[in-house]
DNA sequence: TGTACATCAGTGAACGCGCGTTCACTGATGTAC
DNA sequence: TGTACATCAGTGAACGCGCGTTCACTGATGTAC
């Protein structure tokens, strides 16, 4: 079985996707070695030909999903956007529907921020998001207001049962939020 | 070893109480009956003289965060209290600190929404949330907006490293949401 | 009042299972001669 | 060009462990006589 010079390398990515795309559907603790490695047809065996251990794969998928992903997939945020545009993507049904390619903070960063096992680079990337949504505010200061209500109606929108009040959530934050923007920007 | 009437009511009682605590400080899936127990003084065999399964107790857990607590807590929700207060009491340093004894949104109900295992108190617990919130406000319809944002700058200020970022999130969001609030109201 | 028995909340060993991790092994391919 | 050997990504059985759950048992107390 003798494989090309990339070969390990490209496995080795393989496995850190699958396991950010995992790590956010179903959380971190809830993804085993075995299952993720059964998804990409290998056995678990080999996985430690790749990582020292399940918490260095943790450590490289968050830095995957916060830094190169840049965190708040779908709704990206790199080349031009516009506010509203992001907003709106953000708290789509798709978004709520697919936490798997979704925004990092609703879900793995919960989960580990509710037992202070943190990531640091959640720290870089939290502030490159409040930098960039900032430059598009008329007031940079409200970046933590609307990241915070974006990752909130996401949280609760994914956390109630009747589709229709979870519709109402992602609808009624996103109104109120644009109400909110187009006050600030006529009025400043 | 007979006991009273009421001891075995009283300790089904504790288990819950302690569940509860344990679900939003380390996690539903992360609490095992072993330890739950053993932090009761009790034996884990005895946990299924009470509960039928741990699903049983999480269903009454649940119940017990959502409908009796009710799951805003500490920042509590009855009786007289002013918006402005709520926020602060809500975006508070001890709640961030003290998930155990605080809100089962950004904790509970993060955990299990994220895998679709939502628990239909929940819906009940929102929306009489969102009514409490909106009886304050003067368009009841801001309810999502700030309780999205009280959500959601809790989990981002407990799942980042750097305790004065996670105080600035903290501090941004009840800055953003007290202005808000103050010129919605003497707008309206 | 004193003794024998019934009650039942709580005990603790044991179960099968999936977890993270280890390790001797496989076998297709590149290299040496 | 043909054969023997080295390489090494991936294999799969096995490990100790903690999980949820079961069950025969304990023993302090209430009740019957």
């Amino acid at each position: 079985m003798r494989y090309d010079e990339e070969h390990k390398a490209k496995t080795r990515q393989r496995i850190i996707e699958e396991a950010a795309r995992r790590f956010r559907r179903d959380g971190v603790n809830a993804t085993s070695v075995q299952t993720l490695m059964k998804a990409l047809k290998l056995t678990h065996g080999g996985f430690y030909g790749h990582f020292a251990s399940k918490d260095e794969l943790i450590d490289e998928a968050l830095r995957h999903c916060l830094l190169e992903i840049g965190a708040v997939t779908p709704a990206s945020l790199t080349g031009d956007w516009s506010l509203p545009e992001f907003i709106q993507r953000y708290l789509s049904t798709v978004h709520r529907d697919e936490p798997a390619r979704g925004c990092i903070f609703p879900t793995v960063s919960a989960e580990l921020g509710q037992r202070g096992e943190a990531h640091p680079a959640t720290d870089q990337a939290l502030l490159a998001r409040l930098g960039q949504l900032g430059e598009h505010l008329p007031d940079p200061q409200d970046a933590v207001l609307v990241l915070s209500t974006l990752v909130g109606a996401l949280v609760l929108s994914r956390g109630v049962v009747d589709p229709e009040l979870s519709d109402r959530v992602l609808d009624g934050a996103r109104t109120a939020l644009l109400e909110l923007l187009e006050a600030k920007s006529s009025g400043a």
